[in-house]
DNA sequence: CGAAGGGCATTTGGATCCAATAAAGAAAAG
DNA sequence: CTTTTCTTTATTGGATCCAAATGCCCTTCG
């Protein structure tokens, strides 16, 4: 097994996915916001590429919740309703809380380092900038570390096709000031939960965590 | 609003849903086991069809996990260690658990009469002729059934994922006559506990149900 | 006889071309 | 002036063509 494969990193991207990976970050970052139109050739033209690549990165989209493709009209991006947020959220609060608990048990020590690193640099930007964008993904980072603590990756794909679908929805709700305090209180419970190895008490917290961010999209969404 | 859209059923079917429909059944059917290798061009073949509608039907596949996309070598059907399978099963159990409780409270009494006509169907069939095929679809019929009835497509699409994919390891594990008696009376009480809307009870059963289902697969797979 | 290197075949990825369809707009009739 | 029908246009779906990459086999050299 002595083959040195020569960098396989450098394996230039596919453009498929990166077409993918552009417009999905353009939906996140709410350039194009609910009902958008999005062409194949609009698309095509702006990255400057055919029309082949493109449709199959809307259709991973689709397939991903982040658009619909109407038949033969075109695709828009998908606008969830508050019910269906809710809906996303409560199961969330399953897969995310099972997660959790598993976590507590199976997780190593390096995983928690990790996830102290991440609190404490959302802590200091929470009380410096307030920059929501980098908040987010940090939040999201910490989300996806306990997820892969759990040592299931079934339950982690699972959790994890849900969690990028609500950052469409709730990017730019769950970090007012106000909420702000409580979410990081609530990070580092969970994180001395899963450092205790209790797994009660971790999923306990990430139920409770969740429904508070969901209970938040209440008061933000209107449908 | 009084435009008669003149039977949109009849609009034509799409190639590449049926291709993914037909290479579905192919492997949920086991003709095309674990490890076969899918070309792109054979299968464009077989269908009479252009290699388009089919890597756009392999890429889904892929997306749906029935699949494996290697980059530049090809498609194979997905093996599932004991290890994954049994993951599954814990996610299902969690999930379907949840949307059993649900149901018992939302269900509507047509629901618990088609489910009722379902466990019918089944039981008359395991003790006439004990065909695999068609007990399987109905169960399947009977777990979707129930997922709908919880009135949370989140849930239902997150439980539906794993299901199908679950078919491809099950189809011929879960019918064996020693756990037929048990899978029989499982559904039995399941339908009971809905149409008793006692939320707990349905929750339990459908629990230990799928619990039973997964130990099962323990002695029938080896890796 | 063994190992290494290059060429060839297989197979996917991307571009372009053509067909089908649905919606919108224009024109004609009542 | 309104309604209906026909035509045009915008947009996706499918087929074909070309390029790139990977693995295998054969040849050649040590």
């Amino acid at each position: 097994m002595g083959n040195a494969p020569k960098e396989r990193r450098t394996a230039k991207e596919r453009t498929v996915d990166r077409v993918y990976a552009e417009v999905r970050e353009q939906i996140l970052a709410g350039t194009w916001g609910p009902e958008s139109r999005l062409t194949e050739e609009m698309l095509a033209e702006r990255y400057n590429v055919s029309r082949t690549p493109v449709r199959a990165a809307l259709h991973k989209l689709a397939s991903d919740g982040f658009i619909e493709m109407i038949p033969r009209a075109g695709a828009v991006v998908r606008a969830r309703t508050l019910a269906e947020a809710i809906e996303i959220y409560d199961v969330r609060s399953l897969l995310e809380s099972e997660a959790a608990g598993l976590a507590a048990r199976r997780r190593s020590e390096e995983e928690v380092a990790t996830l102290y690193k991440i609190a404490d640099e959302m802590e200091a930007i929470a009380e410096k900038s307030g920059q929501v964008p980098a908040l987010s993904q940090l939040n999201q980072e910490l989300h996806h570390l306990i997820l892969r603590a759990s040592r299931n990756r079934t339950l982690e794909e699972s959790a994890l096709r849900l969690i990028d679908i609500g950052f469409v929805i709730n990017t730019y709700t769950n970090f007012r000031r106000t909420d702000m305090a409580r979410t990081l209180a609530d990070h580092r419970a969970l994180i001395q939960a899963i450092e205790a190895q209790d797994e009660i008490w971790a999923s306990s917290v990430m139920r409770a965590h969740i429904a508070t961010t969901r209970n938040a999209l209440k008061s933000t969404m209107r449908p």
